[in-house]
DNA sequence: CTAGAATATGAATAAACCTTCGCGTTTCAC
DNA sequence: GTGAAACGCGAAGGTTTATTCATATTCTAG
């Protein structure tokens, strides 16, 4: 596990005239195109640099390597779907579950558009993960995610609490990912994603309703403190 | 979407003698090293000639190119996995959701064994995804996962079970390979493959109670066909 | 033993790629 | 207007990597 190199983030220069800000926002746009078109595997700061019309010296004055500018795709997509999330967790007019409903629904259908650079980002994970910088930009879905959990199951221990946030959480995305890898129908997309709703809320009601199905479960393997 | 050049699969030359099927087993197995030590990115020909005490030429003889040995890796995994899978489902002394708990606690089990490498081939995906020959190693554990299915949710209608076969398949194998990328104590994984366990049965009891929870659902969006 | 097939070799080839550096150009504060 | 700082450029350096091929060695049938 000593393969992993921890590469530089920070930008080599910070841009401070409108035409380094322009030339950036350029880099930035023609690398969503590279990625969503040669994938992973194509994405070359030379057709990156090309493709923005830029020098390939120009680049390099604002990103200091290839990870930093995936990485800077993938921390906007993070906060951009963040936001997304957060209102919804917020709204405080709905039921619970009803969030979790809604919840689900937007977030298979975002991932489901402009699947391509998603995919392509995913295959890059590689060269950009273990960034401690990454965890912040998702930082402000966790909180209200958590936020969301302890309202819906005031009643439940922390501990199976957390054990099942972290559950939904992680199916929730790996699922949705795995569904947008190949192409659906949008009614295909409405009926899947009413399905994993289906499935978060049954599992939550089941929380809620105490310990779930205490008679239908072996007896061996109780680890439940109460 | 025209950046994925369908690799040569098939082996250049057959192994007939005895030295060379040892050849293959050593390139196969300093593959399966040098993946997990050097990850996806590291994966080179060379390394892996090396690391199996052959020439580099050698190994060209018996596979076309690098994408075949990441395959072939990835094709053995599966089909080793399928096998166990279907044993437990398979198994009909006991009740189906008693087998899905063991299924989801073998499954979550065999993946954090070895994570190292699975995730490494995971990365390695883009590589040799797409192709064909790649679904047959599934193939096993699908057939008997359809059988399942209709086995644990017989009155429900069709289309409803294989949407949730798909859910179900999905989230089971996506959140598996999520759990295993951060290690864990065992008590963890134990916990954690509980609660899959008690999600995906609360899905399944809800669904073979029939239409599910059809009064705390929003009357919208209802697409069921009775 | 021997010819031919199978096998093993590794230097060489060729291509792709990341990143740097020196130099010319534009902008801005004063 | 002027000097300095910011900006933009792209050829060139240097490394890595996949793959080939001509040659040498080993095996096996007869």
């Amino acid at each position: 596990m000593s393969h992993r190199k921890n590469p530089q983030i920070s930008s080599r220069r910070t841009p401070q005239q409108n035409r380094s800000a322009d030339l950036v926002a350029a880099i930035l746009e023609a690398a969503v195109q590279v990625l969503s078109r040669h994938g992973a595997q194509g994405f070359t700061t030379t057709r990156v640099a090309e493709r923005a019309g830029v020098s390939i010296g120009s680049l390099y004055q604002y990103f200091p390597n290839k990870a930093a500018i995936l990485f800077r795709l993938q921390s906007d997509e993070w906060r951009q779907t963040s936001e997304l999330l957060r209102g919804i967790l917020e709204d405080r007019t709905r039921p619970p579950l009803d969030r979790l409903r809604r919840l689900v629904h937007a977030f298979v259908r975002s991932e489901c558009e402009e699947a391509a650079i998603r995919i392509a980002l995913a295959d890059a994970a590689p060269f950009y993960r273990d960034i401690p910088e990454a965890k912040a930009a998702k930082a402000s879905a966790e909180q209200a995610f958590e936020a969301f959990m302890h309202e819906a199951l005031p009643e439940v221990p922390a501990r199976t609490r957390a054990l099942a946030a972290e559950l939904i959480k992680t199916s929730f995305g790996a699922v949705a990912k795995a569904f947008s890898e190949s192409p659906r129908t949008p009614g295909e997309i409405q009926a899947y994603s009413e399905a994993l709703a289906d499935m978060l809320c049954a599992y939550l009601r089941e929380l809620a309703a105490g310990t779930p199905a205490a008679s239908k479960r072996p007896a061996r393997n109780r680890r439940r403190s109460g």
